[in-house]
DNA sequence: AAAACAACAGTGAACGTTCACAATCTGAAA
DNA sequence: TTTCAGATTGTGAACGTTCACTGTTGTTTT
């Protein structure tokens, strides 16, 4: 008679051993107030001994909740799968940080456009939540995010902060970030400054960026030459593109702000090509801060986004949607890194 | 009568409404083969109707599977939390792709070398199996692996493939790509190549990569000077320190094959620094083609592990294991991607 | 001394599946 | 016609927790 030898221990066992009852066990290692200091103690030694370990599912299953959350990343149509975005790895790093800390458990998964199983994190209890990053064409995941938030989704993102109807955005002060780059290279001399990469509203992010360009333009008493803009994406390829029409549109300029580090690399590379010296004719400085961006020659001056404090922020931002009390969008603010390319002697 | 308006639907409902019992909504929608064609589609249209998903805690827990699998980082302690070798990033990219296409989940974890708690992610029925990435001192985590071995644990790793006890080593072949690297220095002329990183059997990998080395040179007739070798772990500052380190000795080189990428950047940075050219002076041949290889100046020579391959094996391999077929380990080759680091003209 | 209240532990059910087995229904073999 | 294998579906239980209550103490209040 007893229980069938093979196979984990369950709290049953933990409880016959302890002389209490199965709840008791759940209880005492939730840490359940209502448990006696002794007999707490007691039954954690004799988990311990046993080497029981509360099972995770049936755990979730009865109490509704995974204290797991599911991080998406979007990718717009990538042609090579495996090369992503640097910046976002970064976070990825942070955002696991953040969530061990509040002992969560991290669900990872790449996600083109085009599917939307994302819907089903939620609702088949596999997480309690979603974190969202991505980059691209800002309108076509907003339609998205709205079937989230109609199916009660908890989520958070990150990107430009503005009024989105649901979920929390949490994301850089661009435009704050952009005039610090823009005032940076306007104390360096320059004064014809181009930047590279999409402007438009598709882009908010970006053009976030080139606003706070042009407002410390504007308050040096500059203009903003709109034949100055190039489109590009965040990658180095789209980024020599851009520099390179830059180049060939034959204006002058002598300063580069670019949307990106990727873009940036890029551009660096046109110039270098093209035969124009970093930074004695054209000052350059990125954005973000990913660890190629020391690894260049010369090393790139770029605004650094708070990585760290981001992970932290969304983690945070999304325990307490679930649990009910919506939190504000927050803006981070980035900071100026001076390196090689935009400073000269 | 009738249940509770609100929640989301179960299987129940899916029955109610299609006139059948529940386990047979269950079996429909997991393909089980003896449900009619007839009853499976009406089953699924419903289920889709309904916007019902399966439970995945209740599943898991009857069926004592998950489908998911966790992703654990080791880290010796690093100093800077945040920042992750780029080669397990892309690593990741892989793996998240394999899971994927197996319908498989995936959790990650980073940890350090004295935590433990990755002993229970496979207890506490959070995932089938693990997968272990890492670097650093081998016999660290040797230990590790050898409990895990004994729990009965499923798990893959990555790395130097020996006659471990337990669980499957994938890895690339580091012996045969480290010949690669060197036999491309030879054919370039080179006579005198240091080599940069550990050597000693601590570090497996590196010490098979030397092996290579050390194989083509003796191919060529040449000997592997032993002065030539500097210890490095895989960062940038070791690198240059280790290149510091071989230009103070003194002796003569023409050569440089790092273990690593981001040691070879750490030496490049060094040669700079202490006037030597590359690749005139001295040529330099990397390890593991990250992103940063193609964006130094010049772009970086260096062996490419084939991390696409990396992921789907470890991942066939895992569940190789977890269905009880063990699988031998493998190797997988390298491969030499030429760049300016190495040829002159 | 009776009543009221904590503090703690036990009881039975519930979470939503999947499993093992029994039951039904077909059409074909005997 | 009887029988039986094969294909479907139904039945009851089980997976291992957590939840909502009920009970039992011992302590404090009036």
């Amino acid at each position: 008679m007893g229980r069938k030898p093979t196979g984990r221990p369950t709290s049953f066992d933990i409880a016959y051993a302890a002389g209490v009852s199965q709840p008791t066990v759940s209880r005492a290692l939730r840490g359940d107030r209502s448990v006696s200091e002794k007999t707490r103690e007691k039954i954690k030694q004799i988990a311990r001994d046993l080497n029981y370990t509360v099972d995770k599912n049936a755990s979730s299953l009865r109490s509704q909740r995974s204290n797991t959350i599911a991080l998406l990343f979007f990718e717009d149509p990538t042609p090579d799968e495996s090369m992503i975005n640097p910046f976002f790895l970064g976070m990825l790093g942070s955002i696991t940080r953040a969530t061990a800390d509040e002992g969560l458990d991290l669900l990872i998964s790449f996600q083109r456009m085009e599917d939307d199983w994302h819907v089903q994190y939620q609702d088949s209890h596999r997480a309690d939540g979603l974190i969202l990053l991505g980059y691209g064409d800002y309108t076509q995941y907003r339609e998205r995010m709205e079937q989230l938030g109609r199916q009660g989704t908890h989520f958070a993102r990150w990107g430009s902060v503005s009024s989105d109807s649901s979920g929390v955005t949490v994301g850089t002060d661009n435009v704050a970030a952009g005039k610090l780059a823009g005032e940076h290279l306007i104390e360096q001399g320059r004064r014809k400054v181009a930047f590279l990469g999409h402007a438009d509203e598709h882009y908010p992010e970006f053009n976030g960026r080139y606003r706070g360009l042009v407002a410390a333009l504007g308050e040096a008493g500059l203009e903003a030459e709109k034949g100055l803009q190039f489109d590009a994406l965040t990658t180095e390829e789209e980024g020599y593109a851009a520099a390179r029409a830059l180049i060939e549109s034959g204006r002058e300029f002598d300063g580069i702000f670019a949307a990106s580090d990727l873009i940036a690399i890029g551009a660096m590379r046109a110039l270098a090509d093209a035969g124009r010296r970093v930074p004695q004719d054209v000052a350059i400085v990125g954005f973000d801060d990913i660890p190629a961006a020391s690894m260049t020659t010369p090393p790139l001056t770029t605004v650094m986004q708070d990585i760290k404090r981001a992970g932290q922020v969304l983690v945070e931002a999304l325990l307490a949607q679930i649990e009910g009390r919506d939190l504000p969008p927050r803006k981070l603010p980035g900071k100026l890194i001076v390196r090689g390319s935009s400073v000269t002697g």
